[in-house]
DNA sequence: CAATAATAGTACGAACGCGTACAATATAGT
DNA sequence: ACTATATTGTACGCGTTCGTACTATTATTG
């Protein structure tokens, strides 16, 4: 049972790093959520509500919901997709392309300051042993 | 900006691990929550909500919603503290003791079965990188 | 001792997050 | 071509999470 630290270490960790996260971009007047899909949309034509969940790995239940309210604020569109009329295009408005060219670059240069405390060395050693993890907790799901 | 696979690692591998305990917990009829509630009232003569939350991670105002529902379940009961008339204390009832009894030992084995699959030392290490990155987190913010 | 500050819980609104069900459209299989 | 199946997105309900405001009580302090 000496799993048990290891186990409270990632969530009080991943916690950490969501609430550190959350401060800064609450400032920008956004969600995480948000700004998760305005940075998956940026330096895009544009991407299927499917493309986005697949890549900020939000069910397509929730996305609707965040997508309702960038809309709101104008800040992605969504349009039909001629090719496949089931799905839709969604875009960065010109306002969502100004708050993704300004939020995106400070966001990352506000987590680099913590990440970087920790080294190259040390982020490669936690990114290996997380992903480790990942795969033992997908393996054991399977079979 | 080297640091991105590593955050986006610790997203997944986080998710990875709520999407597994959830998927166990559920087939109790419990949510993830609830069941650290219950985890953390058993063994115990009662707690306030403010213990709970120092232990659960949760803030009181989430904690309120999650008590509300295990007493409809007649899992836990609310009663006043006499040396303290604002604090509550919060107990396992009987019924709810059973389910302790049952679910959190086969909680425990059901996790260690994915954890074991790393070993000690990966654990130990893993714990390690973690706490060090939750360092840097803390520390960024504070000055 | 009275005024003020701190603390314990609850109430409430906004936003997620997930699962299920559903309508519209596409793709396969026959 | 026609039906069975799969895929895309939305609708909706339940539960969580957080922040803020509020009530009731306890501590502090002038």
């Amino acid at each position: 049972m000496d799993f048990l630290p290891t186990l409270r270490e990632l969530v009080r960790t991943y916690q950490a790093f969501d609430a550190f996260s959350d401060r800064h971009i609450r400032t920008l007047g956004l969600t995480m959520s948000q700004f998760d899909v305005i940075a998956t949309l940026g330096n895009t034509a544009g991407l299927s509500c499917r493309d986005i969940g697949e890549k900020t790995l939000m069910v397509k239940g929730t996305l609707t919901g965040v997508l309702d309210r960038l809309e709101k604020k104008q800040l992605i569109s969504r349009t039909e997709n001629p090719q496949d009329k089931r799905s839709v295009l969604v875009q960065l408005t010109p306002a969502g392309q100004r708050v993704f060219a300004e939020a995106f670059p400070a966001h990352l240069a506000y987590l680099e300051v913590a990440f970087r405390r920790l080294g190259k060395q040390r982020l490669a050693t936690l990114q290996q042993e997380l992903a480790a993890l990942r795969e033992a907790l997908e393996q054991t799901d399977k079979p």
